[in-house]
Order: structure tokens, then C-alpha cells, then sequence
DNA sequence: GTTGTTTTTCTAGTTGCCTAGAAATTTGGC
DNA sequence: GCCAAATTTCTAGGCAACTAGAAAAACAAC
């Protein structure tokens, strides 16, 4: 019985893509770089290694090198999507779709201030008045 | 910020939270018919497996027997913590602590017609008249 | 073209999650 | 008490994610 899997990046190919995403493309080294300053330290060919099976995965895509001998690589995904599909499975998983149950968690997540909460609200405000047409 | 238990309970876990939260306690056979219900046919033994190795990690507690020889399994974690740790972590890994880009994103994923939204908003109004006490 | 560095390929191991069978135990019915 | 059925314990294995070393290949520089 194989695992449901959804085709979500995984932690580190999500930290990967995030650092492509910000700066593509990368080389292996620049890549490698990039998870250290985020606090994750790899060796050089895991990090080859991820980027290998992210190629196969369709997640990214491997462009031959400009001039030097190091091949670059740069995201075939947009980071909306990603967010997105990650959200709503989420969503669906644990709050059984409900917006609303959504929106209450976010409020214990986070400890929202005035201006957040009133920048939330012209988020709301404004997709009400598109909803309306 | 919120960030307590950074253990979440895996994909299998969840569901048979939920169908403890749903209905505690819960025998294992009675575990297995609502993992059935859900879509998800296990064996009788891999559930107990998965039963125990929950009780290990303090995720649900055993019950002895009332009258028969079933153990009857009940959840130790209340369901708003998982689900507020999960949403938390997700938002903090995928949106980078951005409540904003949450919910922008929410919109995308579900199609909220004007009762929901109105729904949303009622919540966020409620907020905003506590933050300023 | 030889040397030393960088990059890549190949290969392999660890861990956590999920899966379940065989055997042992317990219970209810007779 | 004895047997059949349900339940639990013990044990084991597959797979995906992550990790990285040794060896090979490509390159820069002399």
C-alpha cells in the first residue's frame, strides 16, 4: 500500500528551493553556502545529491555552466505554488477544509498587533469586494 | 513564539487522532474501522503497532479493559495544540512567519464565497476588539 | 602535460515511518 | 475444562529522506 505522498518538496528540498528562489541560478557551491547560512550544514555532495534527485523530480532544472565547469541550477516551481499546495493540504488534513478553524489557529500561532490585524482586514475587505463582482 | 512541542505526530498518527478525538476512547479494532472508514485499510496488527509506538511517544494513553480484553486507547494531546503546532510550524518553514501571505494564500486555495468571507471577517473583528483590552 | 583544485559521479549507510505475519495470550461459548 | 475466536506481543522488513565518502572527471595554471 503506498504512501498517499503528495508531491510536496520535502524540508530540505523546500530550504533549497527557497534559496533559489531568492537567487537563481545557483551552483553547488552557492547552494551549499546558502543552507549553511541558514543554519544547515551539509557537505558538499549531499548537497549534490539532493539537487540530483530534485532534477529528477522535475523541481528544478540543470543549465550547463557559462564559463567555468560548475553546472547551475534553477527552480521549475514558483514559490505561490508550492505555499499554496502546501497550505491546502494542510488545510485539508487538519482542519478538515475549514477556513475558519484556519483562522483561529493563526491567531494562537501568532500574537497579531493591532496593524497586522488591520492589515489583515483590508486583505479581507478587498477580497470581499472582488467576491462581489 | 509558540513552539513548545516541535514533535508532530506523522500522517498515520494524525488520523487516528483525529478518530480518538472524534470518539475517546477507542478500542483497536474499533481504531481500524474508523481508519477504514477514512480510506485507510490497515491490518489489525499494524494498528496496534502504530497504538503502541503513540503510547511510547505520550501521544495517547491505554485504558485497561472494562469487561472484555480490549485495551481502549485515549488521547493525551488536545487537538487545537497539533493543530496550532502544525499550522505554526508550517507558517514559520513555508511562509516565513508571514501571517499575510497565509491568508492570501487561503484565499487561493479555497473558493470562499461572501458567507465565509463574512464568516472571516466576524473573527477578526472579535480579535480586534480584544487587542485593544 | 603535469600538478593541484574543484566539481561530479557512483555507491552506500542511517534513520524514521509504515507495514504486517507468526506466535502467544486472553476470552467467551459450550 | 476445552475449543474457537479475538486480541496482543514479538519480530522483521520495505521505502523515502537524508547523509556523505571514494573515485572519477574537468578545469586552471604553470
Amino acid at each position: 500500500m503506498a504512501r498517499p505522498n503528495s508531491e510536496h518538496p520535502t524540508e530540505l528540498e523546500l530550504q533549497i528551493l527557497k534559496a533559489l528562489w531568492d537567487n537563481e541560478p545557483m551552483t553547488v557551491r552557492e547552494v551549499r553556502e546558502a543552507l549553511e547560512l541558514a543554519g544547515r550544514s551539509l557537505a558538499h555532495t549531499t548537497v549534490i545529491t539532493m539537487l540530483s534527485t530534485m532534477v529528477d523530480k522535475g523541481q528544478i532544472e540543470k543549465l550547463d555552466p557559462l564559463q567555468g565547469k560548475a553546472f547551475r541550477f534553477t527552480p521549475l516551481i514558483a514559490r505561490n505554488d508550492v505555499s499554496r499546495g502546501m497550505l491546502g493540504d494542510l488545510v485539508d488534513r487538519v482542519f478538515d477544509g475549514s477556513a475558519e478553524a484556519v483562522m483561529l489557529s493563526l491567531f494562537d500561532v501568532k500574537d497579531l498587533d493591532e496593524d497586522e490585524l488591520a492589515g489583515l482586514r483590508k486583505l479581507l475587505n478587498k477580497k470581499m469586494r472582488e467576491a462581489k463582482s
